[in-house]
DNA sequence: CGAATGATGGTCT
DNA sequence: GACCATCATTCGT
């Protein structure tokens, strides 16, 4: 990594961010950087899952795919969907609970032209990221890193604060701006679709669908 | 702009 | 054999 990388990588956070509900945890994923060797992030949408929710991969319990799932908080969560596309997730709450968070879109910040070469033929900015199964491969995810350990210093992948940010200050560390965030319905799932648990970044061009308009 | 559809593979019934 | 936490393309308005 460059120098200049470097110093826009910001600081990891604490795994205790990570330990608590995915629904609490997804909307101040909002505006963290999810890095991936040279590339890297901003995390413009996010949807939360939970144990008792029946459109969750951990509502029937642990299975083989789903291990990562109810590992240690902080973790990376990846499968793979239709048999196509590659979708990541953050782990959250204790271990054996089976909560994350689906990384549904990003903004390009480093390595743009890099993306841009995995995405190909799309070349837009607003086109690298703006899904979730966009964003693994634009950033190169795939079942490799499924598992892998979001929080550690230098890691690949990993999760950063912004430049400037301490993550570990507060309760609960970094938090967005509320009137940056909107709060929607998640999409692309038949069960449990009124549970109002995906949220987006005001106005980001960068989301996979855009908020009906208030 | 929106709706419809094929690709493609693992998991569950 | 059905069902997907999707995407790119095609066709219709």
């Amino acid at each position: 990594m460059t120098v200049a990388n470097a110093e826009l990588s910001g600081a990891v956070l604490p795994r205790s961010f990570f330990a608590r509900p995915a629904v609490e945890v997804a909307p101040e994923l909002l505006g963290l950087w999810l890095w991936h060797g040279r590339t890297a992030v901003r995390i413009v949408e996010v949807e939360a899952y939970e144990p008792d929710d029946p459109a969750s991969h951990s509502f029937i319990g642990p299975r083989p795919r789903t291990r990562s799932m109810f590992g240690p908080p902080g973790h990376l969560y990846v499968y793979r969907s239709y048999g196509v596309h590659w979708c990541a997730n953050v782990v959250c709450d204790a271990p054996g609970v089976g909560s994350a968070v689906l990384l549904r879109a990003g903004e390009p910040m480093v390595g743009a032209s890099l993306m841009a070469q995995r995405r190909a033929p799309a070349s837009a900015l607003r086109q690298l990221c703006s899904g979730p199964g966009k964003l693994c491969s634009a950033l190169a995810i795939d079942a490799t890193q499924d598992g892998v350990d979001l929080c550690r210093p230098g890691g690949s992948p990993r999760l950063s604060a912004p430049v400037g940010i301490d993550p570990g200050r507060g309760p609960t560390g970094w938090v967005p701006n509320p009137t940056d965030v909107i709060r929607t319905t998640r999409i692309g799932i038949s069960k449990a679709i009124d549970q109002p648990w995906r949220w987006l970044l005001t106005g980001s061009p960068h989301v996979s669908r855009r908020a009906a308009q208030g």
